[in-house]
DNA sequence: AAATCCAGCGTTTAACTTAG
DNA sequence: CTAAGTTAAACGCTGGATTT
């Protein structure tokens, strides 16, 4: 299923959504837009329509530059008016091929030098403003069907607006990239292949591939620059989305609070208008209530004082033993230096206690 | 000399962001 | 939610440089 590229129609109709590209409205050196001019002495006629370019030969005649571009306008303009219509950009391109050959004739087409060429370009891996282009193809259909495929491959990774790298990840561009430069060093080398016997070596699709590597190496700064340019971004959307949680978490709390503070009023309110009904049962519950509190309070009081009885009761007993205990020990001291003092007296006081015997005793 | 390449830049587009 | 502003990317074209 191939998808046309949006400014194939778009700048139909010479609007003039181009008109005033160059400031002064003066666009290049001839001043007439399509209109190449080579070194002041060579002219030719160049126009696009989306991707896809026509080109003519190049000539020294200015006038016939001019007739060449008026057709390729022509040619250009018929199939605008298929696209618009909603046909197949290939059919329409073919179409206004022959018919723009039937009307100007074989011999005008075959001055003209009609050819064709793509123009790529692949903002994240090469510069945005850097483009690629494929050899000029003097055949419609293959110029046709290389364009289908470059199409489709952009087509994957349409994001028209935000950044490509918010619709996909560095691995899936890598990917297209990969397929876009096989796709264009074929384009480049299988035509030079139908073009001249030279161009299709291994060594020129080295060439080509070594080309695109130096683009894409070029743009490594540039792409770096996006990557963190796109974190950066990503990092401010999520402290955005946290503030945007906090805040409402925040309403909610106060809508709560607010709620409950209706609630509590409603509540008084209620409480208030059956106050004011029953003015006595309120002197009677507060009587009780009183009266609740003073016993609860006697009995706390009774309950603090036999308490404290208690405690005393018990002091007075543990002092009791121990002073029992005392007088116990005092007299089982006695007893004991009683003891002692009687078998001193006795040892002192036997018969064979000799002079030594005393001695040793005191030097004891 | 002719053909082709390709760097450069103003304009347009549409998604995205944000203030009200 | 909406309108206005912002942004990145694509487009269209020129013309000097390079290759054939």
């Amino acid at each position: 299923m191939q998808e046309e590229f949006p400014t194939e129609v778009a700048a139909e109709g010479g609007s003039g959504s181009h008109g005033s590209r160059r400031s002064g409205g003066i666009i290049g050196r001839t001043g007439v837009r399509g209109i190449v001019n080579k070194k002041d002495n060579s002219y030719g006629a160049c126009l696009n329509i989306g991707i896809f370019a026509l080109t003519s030969k190049f000539g020294r005649d200015l006038a016939t530059a001019l007739d060449h571009l008026a057709i390729i306008t022509m040619l250009i303009q018929r199939a605008r008016h298929g696209v618009l219509d909603g046909d197949d950009f290939e059919d329409c391109m073919r179409r206004a091929l022959v018919e723009t050959e039937s009307e100007v004739g074989v011999e005008a087409m075959e001055d003209l030098g009609l050819k064709f060429s793509l123009t790529l370009s692949k903002s994240y891996w090469i510069n945005c403003h850097t483009k690629v282009y494929t050899p000029r193809i003097a055949c419609l259909e293959t110029a046709l069907a290389y364009r289908r495929q470059f199409a489709e491959l952009q087509q994957a990774l349409y994001h028209r607006g935000s950044s490509l790298l918010n619709k996909f990840s560095v691995a899936d561009l890598a990917d297209n990239w990969h397929r876009f430069s096989a796709l264009y060093i074929e384009a480049c080398c299988g035509l030079g292949e139908t073009q001249s016997i030279v161009a299709s070596s291994p060594k020129s699709r080295e060439a080509v591939a070594k080309r695109l590597a130096a683009l894409v190496e070029a743009n490594s700064a540039e792409r770096e620059k996006q990557l963190r340019a796109w974190n950066c971004r990503q990092m401010l959307q999520e402290e955005r989305l946290q503030r945007q949680a906090a805040r409402t978490e925040r309403r909610a709390l106060l809508r709560d609070r607010r709620a409950m503070v209706r609630e509590d009023r409603k509540l008084s309110r209620e409480d208030k208008a059956l106050r004011r009904k029953l003015p006595s049962e309120l002197v009677q519950n507060l009587v009780r209530r009183w009266e609740r509190l003073q016993s609860l309070r006697r009995r706390r009081e009774a309950a603090v004082l036999q308490q404290e009885r208690a405690k005393r009761r018990a002091a007075a007993l543990s002092n009791c033993k121990k002073l029992a205990k005392q007088r116990a020990a005092a007299k089982v001291e006695l007893r004991r230096s009683r003891t002692e003092r009687e078998e001193r007296w006795r040892w002192l006081n036997r018969r064979d206690l000799t002079m030594a015997d005393l001695l040793g005793q005191r030097a004891l």
